[in-house]
DNA sequence: TGGTATCATGCAAGCGCTTGCAACGGCTTT
DNA sequence: AAAGCCGTTGCAAGCGCTTGCATGATACCA
């Protein structure tokens, strides 16, 4: 406890301890293997200097950086945030960090962040977008980085991909609006990869229960409460009005419901509206919203556990891991 | 270009330029102090052998990690994404990137990851939570770490805080309200430190203004769009009937909005209702939404602003940064 | 032309940890 | 009683970079 005491190292914990660093490096990251009296005089030494491992130091000794790398669009009002959120706080139980890196909308700074977490030496790169970029690709091939992909099952991952069927999800809406009579869909998509997927898994299967071609609208932009609003009145002008509103998310079906409440359309009577993403509020709306849930949280404890046990030393075969999703049918259609 | 090409190191890159380990490091850290042709040969050589600089050792080096931590209670749907958001855009403009921590809405886990920051040597730490624990603070004081809470203006900050008064917010609110005429507010609060503050400054205001004590209702978890749908079912059993609700966020105001609509209760005539946080959809509800705006994304520039100027050697004798708030008058009441 | 300031570079000593290897004492085994 | 063995610990060589200081090469001035 000097004076002007400086940050504690590994050697003066060792030093109060009456042991060599080497010992208090293992109680750190062996515990097993130092003895129970040494263990108790160090966990005293650590105390008692405030010490705090380096673990840049650390990493670089053992060059594992207990920093895993997390890509997400935004965290804006994201459908990815019960993902993040689940795996920061699986991570963080183990000892690992997150470096979080936010790609924008349209994934642009994707490549830049991917090689700050390689210059990090990041164990692992999670990515719920897409990344393009080919030499991006081959960087991180070449590094052979834990690359985990999630929330799609692209044909060829990088590595590892942990998500569900974008196709199957708009396949299965289809057939659920189908069997319930409608036959009038109206599409409100996003412009993204992904939200296309759904759009032609439902045109595909919709064309083959000999559905006619349903009128739809897209979105450039990040869909939104006010993009529902302002479709539920074109909507109003179609010659042929639709029965049924397949939204590619549950903003826009919300902002779809208000409006049509405002305007004392009945639904689903008048107009039935599906939702994405099973937000909270779907199941609080009034009427409560049929929707799609993806178990994002699920999705971000899988990715984790693929790392484990790769970090385990497990090989793992399988490349694709499918959570699935599931159809909540409730009142809005 | 070797077979099993190893990682290139600093060294592997001076090798192929034919300078020295050291040049390679300037080139990186310090380019004005490089000669021009030598740079383009390192240029060159980095390009070659597909160098990414290792920043763990050159962090253990120079002590600096280029790393910032940030603490939020989560990210589900929360207030402070607007703030995480333009942290992280404005980190990782200058290189550095954040790791974040999710304390958990009670901040409960806050000293663990303290501890994880710390041990990673981060540049700074940015709390958007309140730490409350006396042995992290203490700890936090004694390591000499840049240390900015944000979203509030705590009398004694631990080192600074950008935010904004919460009292001063309640008072406006109070006087606006008073202001139109409304005679029976009713509060629907979070139970959280800050909520109560708001709620307080209100209450202050109030009866000072001569008003009767409002009545009002304590959420003890995150308010949620169902909550205020529930609340305003059991305002309509209350014997005197509020005329304005005052909610501490807007999702607590949509869901009263939804329900009004749906009873048929016009807003804000029969009933008004203010909210709190300007989220998007409170420009797009119908009606729209009466609520008080932060400017979450200044509060992040704000704050890695001021790390900057640390950075780049500033004394910064100013603790507090007020960046205020709006209250956004419209149709709710 | 010598003296000196300026610029660009190299040298080498760390930064604080991890870990393979060796050593040591006490036990068990034969 | 000699030979192994096991559980603990220490030694010391790095991990890949940064940076103070020294050096050499140029440029500038009188």
């Amino acid at each position: 406890m000097g004076e002007d005491s400086k940050i504690p190292k590994l050697e003066d914990v060792a030093e109060i301890a009456g042991v060599s660093s080497a010992t208090v490096s293992r109680f750190f990251n062996n515990p097993g293997m130092v003895a129970a009296a040494t263990a108790e005089r160090i966990r005293a030494a650590v105390a008692q200097s405030h010490y705090v491992p380096n673990l840049m130091a650390g990493g670089l000794a053992s060059s594992r950086s207990r920093l895993v790398a997390v890509m997400v669009p935004d965290i804006a009002q994201s459908i990815f945030n019960a993902t993040v959120e689940a795996m920061v706080d699986e991570l963080s139980v183990g000892g690992d960090i997150v470096m979080l890196g936010l790609t924008g909308i349209d994934n642009a700074r994707m490549p830049h962040l991917i090689s700050a977490a390689l210059a990090r030496r990041a164990d692992a790169i999670i990515l719920t977008g897409l990344l393009t970029d080919q030499a991006t690709r081959d960087l991180i091939r070449r590094r052979e980085t834990t690359v985990i992909e999630t929330w799609g099952l692209p044909e060829d991952p990088i590595d590892i991909a942990v998500g569900f069927s974008h196709r199957a999800v708009g396949q299965d809406i289809a057939r659920f609006v189908h069997g319930r009579g409608y036959r009038r869909p109206h599409l409100l998509s996003a412009s993204g990869t992904r939200a296309m997927e759904r759009r032609q898994g439902f045109l595909d299967d919709w064309a083959s229960a000999g559905g006619a071609t349903p009128t739809e609208q897209v979105f450039t932009s990040q869909t939104r409460f006010g993009h529902g609003r302002a479709a539920f009145r074109s909507l109003r002008e179609l010659d042929e009005r639709p029965d049924v509103v397949v939204c590619s998310s549950d903003w826009l079906a919300q902002g779809l419901l208000v409006e049509a409440m405002a305007a004392g359309v009945r639904v689903p009577d008048e107009l039935a509206v599906v939702g994405f993403g099973n937000l909270t509020m779907a199941a609080e709306m009034r009427p409560t919203i049929t929707t799609v849930d993806i178990d994002g949280a699920r999705i971000g404890r899988e990715a984790v556990n693929v790392l484990r046990r790769r970090a385990a030393g497990e090989k793992i075969e399988q490349r694709h891991i499918d959570v699935g999703f599931r159809l909540m049918v409730r009142e809005s259609a």
